[in-house]
DNA sequence: CAACCTGATAGGCAAGGCCTATCGGGATGG
DNA sequence: CCATCCCGATAGGCCTTGCCTATCAGGTTG
């Protein structure tokens, strides 16, 4: 039972005639006859009365083409479709991104994006870190933004580019003084933000635990520490994105001295078909932020 | 491209796991590695992303798979259909009845033919022989019921019946007199059908040339003859199975002497394919009219 | 570390799709 | 009336391909 016989039926209903049936099907006439007839013991109906003038479909055929067209047209969209998904570099792509880099580089790489991949349709969802990766292992994700690495076979990476931090203080803060800022030096009174957060323990990790607000604020976004940092309650780092964002509340912002910072890599699943598409993501994404971050830390 | 492949794709997306899929299928588990695999290739799209832990249908996939499914089930309609359509005895029968029979022999096969084949759909069309000729020539009927012989290849035909004619008399006529009228004693005011019924050609044969209003009066049907009997303008041979009606009108029928009649046929192109139907539909109409007609004959 | 599970791969067999060449039988035409 | 043509069916052979069993590779589990 093959679909070819199917399109052999069509043509011979069709043109009424096996030797021209068999050309438009780009066979040989016997082919068609072998064909039909086996086509006709499968469905044990007689589809065509043959005759020395005409070839006639019978009733049981007429009853039967309607399907046939059917099923051949439903194969001729598969057909279709597929050539316009075979295409990696085109279709969906579920980007997820970490709350702390969503809300900054995403204004950035968007137009770019859709520059370099027209017919990739992103589709960013923020989440944090283990989420994503939730996300990713049940394919709910093709690839994510991360700023951590990510061990195992599982998932492959890629580096994108270097995000370094900066100090946010407050500007009556006595550190506003120096032109560099420790990390540790941040440690009195840094602000973190809530658990799961990267950014989180890599504050942490760089300044040590904070000794005032620290155990009890319980920051959801960046904006909100920001605003506490801006309100005077206390410092903390950002990402350098994200200076912008932070000078505009009147946060000042110092390098660091050390040159904490992140590194910013894409992930996905080992697995995943569209190797193509993902890396050309990254691709379009490091080239628009390699140098920009450290421009955007450098301008302050 | 390959209806089964379609079905592979549908069993692995519902299992996820090839081998489920596999016995699903009733095939092994490498078979349905190496024709998905092929089937990627053939569509240029990844449909599924292999892991140790799952088997994941790709958005592509999800994409093609409706069409799939509804492939799949256009053929398994084709499938059904020419299952409730093999058998020959089945389905629409189209059957051609010359004028001077069918409204005397379809009440009295009717019943029969739906008892001994119940899947047969008899669809009766009432013409004359060459029209009905033509149609069978045209496919556009399945056999007809004929009283000439058909001559040529183009035909198969199966002899059915005999039917007598009868003398019809009005209830006046001198001949009333006689148990049994001569042929020939008819010839002088012998009524006929219009051209193109083969019953008047036959009682022409039969009589002679009418000498009185055989030349004007052209009757589109045995009923209006049988009233110009009825009422007197001359007589007529009828068919053995319109003696009832004859009789109801009042008119006398009698015995011929040279025992004229027809034979009614049933006839198919030779190329016909389902010759079993027209033989099985024959039969019935055969074992219901044979001795019937005789009867209807000798009953006057 | 061994056993197991799962999908991929290899090799071989048999079915079957397609070809060319030819047949058979009817229509056509000089 | 015979030669020719047309058209579908048939025969024989080639080669693709679908399917099998056996095995591999890599990961998980006891």
């Amino acid at each position: 039972m093959n679909l070819k016989d199917f399109r052999y039926l069509l043509a011979v209903a069709e043109y009424g005639h096996f030797g021209r049936a068999a050309q438009a099907c780009g066979v040989s006439q016997p082919t068609l006859s072998v064909q039909l007839r086996k086509l006709e013991e499968q469905l044990g109906v007689a589809l065509f009365e043959r005759d020395r003038k005409a070839v006639v479909p019978t009733s049981a055929c007429e009853r039967l083409i309607g399907h046939v067209r059917a099923a051949v047209a439903e194969v001729d969209a598969i057909l279709a479709a597929a050539r316009d998904l075979c295409d990696p570099l085109a279709g969906r792509f579920r980007l997820g991104i970490i709350p702390t880099l969503a809300p900054y580089l995403l204004p950035l790489v968007f137009a770019p994006l859709h520059e370099a991949l027209p017919t990739l349709l992103l589709e960013p969802w923020e989440d944090q870190t283990l989420t994503l990766l939730d996300r990713l292992r049940a394919h709910e994700l093709d690839a994510a933004l991360l700023a951590t690495e990510v061990d195992g076979s599982e998932f492959t990476s890629q580096p994108l580019f270097d995000e370094p931090f900066l100090a946010a203080l407050p500007p009556e803060h006595p550190l506003t003084a120096r032109e560099v800022v420790a990390e540790a030096d941040l440690a009195q009174d840094v602000l973190v933000l809530a658990d799961g957060h990267c950014l989180r323990e890599q504050t942490l990790a760089a300044c040590g635990q904070s000794g005032a607000l620290g155990g009890t604020l319980r920051a959801a976004s960046l904006s909100t520490l920001l605003s506490m940092v801006a309100a005077g309650y206390g410092t903390t780092l950002i990402p350098g994105l994200a200076a912008g964002t932070a000078q505009d509340m009147g946060i000042v912002l110092r390098p660091l001295h050390e040159c904490t910072g992140r590194t910013v890599r894409l992930v996905w699943r080992s697995s995943f078909p569209r190797r193509a598409a993902a890396e050309a993501v990254g691709q379009v994404i490091g080239d628009r932020l390699r140098g920009f971050a450290k421009a955007a830390a450098h301008r302050v």
